[in-house]
DNA sequence: CAAATAGTGTCTTTGAGACACTATCGT
DNA sequence: ACGATAGTGTCTCAAAGACACTATTTG
């Protein structure tokens, strides 16, 4: 970068792609949009945004978010940016990915709001091959469930694929379905302890106990 | 990325800004360039490369490691995406910043082939700002000291610090550089037991007694 | 009271940490 | 023999894993 003349460098069209994950009915899923053009015409892709020329990273971030859930101030953070020459058959585009979470009843209820129709797609049917997407889209989920699951074991990531008042026993069960294994309630219990805060409230009307609500303690 | 006419979105420049680490002299070292142009005239920075537009990222990468340091088919990985608007006063500069790690005698023995003169700096000068940066490179140093110590508990990533053959002291010091404390020598033996080989070499001409030599194990 | 899930107590196992000891070189 | 660094044996302590037990709801 000693010499700044980049004439000879042709620039290039950044786009953020974005990966927004959720737990419905015990499994992970993706949001995904189905495409209505060529390339790729009908298949699932990744929902993304051209990067504006006087707009960060992840402005475009919060901006597709907000285009394709209608949610601001959801959790996201920065995954990779894929750079591939060939990634997309048109033009050369790098893109940037992020990754967002997002409990799965905000997406619900802000569907209405929506500017385009998604879709939210299991992850495991990504992974096997049994649905496909466009461009090299697979590629990125992989590397997203991947550190999703690295997460998990050493941040408190798993707090934002739940309400904001949860039960042990739900939180638990997100843990397990980013880990792939099932753990022990005990143990679990003992592991999330520092990171939450009892409140005095009770789920009801099931034929069972009633669990109690937590709330995700701040940090230190 | 439905609607795929990007024509209302500017294309940018996307560089590569490389952050090479060795260890010297007991201290984790960062190799800097001295800027000879403004803007940051006479300011130390990170070395980088525009990416050609038919230019993978990480084909980027190697040809920058190359230009700078002589060298090929040495450890790196992509960082982080660095993306604000006002990085550099002159445009808009897309970064992909990526780390790459050597042992320092493989720098010393290319020095005569690289294509501009690169400084080794001390890492915790630019931390404590005792060394300024130019544009926001301080920051990448940042994030990628701290990406640094958080891999060397949980990868191998230290061994791309030291030679092919390496004594256990040596591997030891590397890792109390990077994590910034002392270790028991038969508790960190225990720890990278699974990922070393004995060979039958030892040091020799040490007035004590001589060390054996190690080498890398083939990941299972 | 039976079924179902919530929640606890505690033993075992594993790995990190601490520290004292022995080994082998050059001088 | 001494100084210096290499290398080992083992105790302690804390976290992870396993499992059995108790608790509270609805029907």
């Amino acid at each position: 970068m000693e010499n700044y003349d980049s004439s000879i460098y042709e620039k290039m069209s950044v786009a953020v792609d974005l990966l927004t994950f959720t737990i419905e009915d015990g499994r992970l899923k993706l949001l995904v949009i189905s495409r209505d053009e060529e390339p790729y015409k009908g298949k699932y892709a990744l929902p993304g945004v051209f990067v504006g020329i006087d707009e960060t990273l992840d402005k475009a971030a919060t901006r597709g978010i907000k285009e394709e859930t209608g949610l601001k101030d959801i959790y996201f953070e920065q995954l990779y940016t894929f750079g591939e020459v060939n990634r997309d058959p048109r033009m050369r585009i790098i893109s940037v990915s992020y990754m967002a979470l997002v409990p799965v009843e905000m997406l619900k209820f802000k569907a209405g709001e929506r500017t385009r129709s998604a879709e939210l797609i299991d992850v495991e049917d990504i992974i096997s091959s049994k649905i496909k997407l466009a461009f090299d889209h697979k590629k990125i989920v992989e590397y997203a469930r991947w550190r999703l699951a690295n997460k998990v074991e050493y941040t408190d990531i798993a707090f934002h694929l739940v309400d904001e008042k949860f039960t042990l026993p739900e939180l638990q069960k997100v843990y397990e379905i980013l880990l792939g294994k099932n753990l022990y309630k005990a143990n679990f219990r003992k592991k999330v302890a520092p990171m939450i805060e009892a409140t005095e409230s009770f789920t009801s009307g099931d034929a069972h106990r009633p669990s109690r609500l937590y709330i995700r303690k701040n940090v230190l």
